[in-house]
DNA sequence: CGCCCTCTTGATCTCCTTCAATGACAGTGG
DNA sequence: CCACTGTCATTGAAGGAGATCAAGAGGGCG
């Protein structure tokens, strides 16, 4: 009943019917969890990784300090805990933020995968490839930008990751993250998430309705934003070719 | 004459003759680049990436702003510009920061290796997976770390990277950076760079003399940092057997 | 010698944090 | 139906880490 979205992987090539078949096999039983629920604890052994099928999904890291700070936030289509693999033992926590549902792959599948597939195993460079320019804007980010800047970039993110989810009608979104995960996942305080939001709604930038946000002016936030938005190519010509 | 090196290879698996034959040969004819150079500039149309076989190369990301951030130090046996393969233009500027010696690998020959070396592959994927773990460090360190912590952080890490490629004695080594690419590195000022290098080096936790750095008290200074180093794992059990 | 680059140091400023208190709202149990 | 509790959002006041501005010192190199 549950299926993994493979929008993510069409908007990188022409997948042939097989390809598609491949792929929406790869995890295991789908799993719904509840809100709140830590499936993946740093530090653990991980013997594979987690396909997000529903849902939102926290990725937090714990410094020596103590301190947590989440990496990032999940949507439905993403690969979770896939770095985790090449260390053995998890990078990150795994924490449902909403109601989700997630499917289970082996690292053991995955390098099947690797062996046989080499069209696909290029997919997954690519992705792996995106999350690390993902990376590197909001280093580049968190070094020379002002929280004002930071939340016009995350909102923007927010918003085109979630128009092909369909999640977005009339540039108006669900956001079940508190101020304080939003500062967590800026490198802000919650309380000054609060106030840098409240500036932007003065601004008349945005309108937010209990967790409803708004986008009142995209133009204005793409101006505020310190980096524009990344687009894979479609079929890159390196890609190797249907077997 | 000049070699890539294989020491970043030799750490995550066995490697067969043929294997190593294969990465030696990947890259094309050996470019010596004068300190200073910028060889890829963001934003160009990319048809390749190169593999550093000698020297230290700057990658920097400049904002909307204009600001400029210099995203990572790069070290012999690293490659360069992988992640733009994925977008087609470069993410990064690439500026040689001592005489290098560079070589270029085209995609196109990429995903010839991806086509038919599902191994190689797999180690590529493993590389690039501890680039973005190093990125994830990195970011969670700008969110929640001192200028100290972050500093002290930093010159371990250069230390467990120029450790394998014979350039550290003593724990003492050569630092060509000026403190204001290291404080791009790391999202400060230079002059706070300074400041806080003098704080190290009067806690004794550090000498230098002219470019030539020391780590004094490393058990001093790994207690300061915010993160402990990553070690990826020795042929991991989803590794594709050798072909 | 003079120029430029880098390191160094001081003074001031500011964005963001920290601490603290209040309000809004949903759920729970009597 | 209404206290009771916990979670979030909101707002104020004070403090600090680091930025910015400015200027001097050392050193390599034409």
């Amino acid at each position: 009943m549950w299926r993994y979205p493979l929008n993510r992987f069409h908007a990188l090539a022409n997948l042939s019917a097989r390809e598609v078949e491949l792929l929406s096999s790869l995890g295991g039983a789908a799993v719904k969890r509840p809100r709140r629920e830590t499936f993946q604890r740093q530090g653990d052994v991980t013997t594979g990784l987690h396909l997000l099928i529903e849902g939102w999904v926290n990725s937090s890291v714990t410094l020596a300090s103590g301190k947590c700070l989440v990496q990032k936030a999940h949507l439905p289509g993403d690969m979770l805990g896939s770095p985790s693999m090449v260390i053995g033992t998890a990078v990150d926590t795994l924490t449902t933020i909403t109601d989700a549902v997630t499917a289970f792959v082996s690292y053991e599948r995955m390098g099947q995968l690797f062996a046989t597939e080499p069209r696909l195993t290029s997919l997954f460079i690519v992705a792996v490839q995106m999350e690390r320019l993902s990376l590197i804007d909001m280093l580049a980010m968190t070094g020379a930008a002002s929280a004002k800047e930071s939340l016009a970039r995350f909102l923007l993110d927010l918003h085109s990751r979630l128009t092909p989810l369909g999640a977005v009608s009339n540039n108006s979104f669900d956001l079940p993250l508190t101020q304080e995960m939003i500062g967590d996942l800026l490198g802000l305080t919650s309380v000054h998430v609060n106030r840098t939001m409240r500036d932007l709604e003065q601004q008349g930038l945005i309108s937010r309705q209990g967790h409803r946000l708004t986008l009142v002016d995209v133009p204005g936030l793409r101006r505020l934003s310190p980096i524009p938005p990344r687009t894979p190519l479609f079929e890159p010509g390196w890609l190797p070719a249907h077997t």
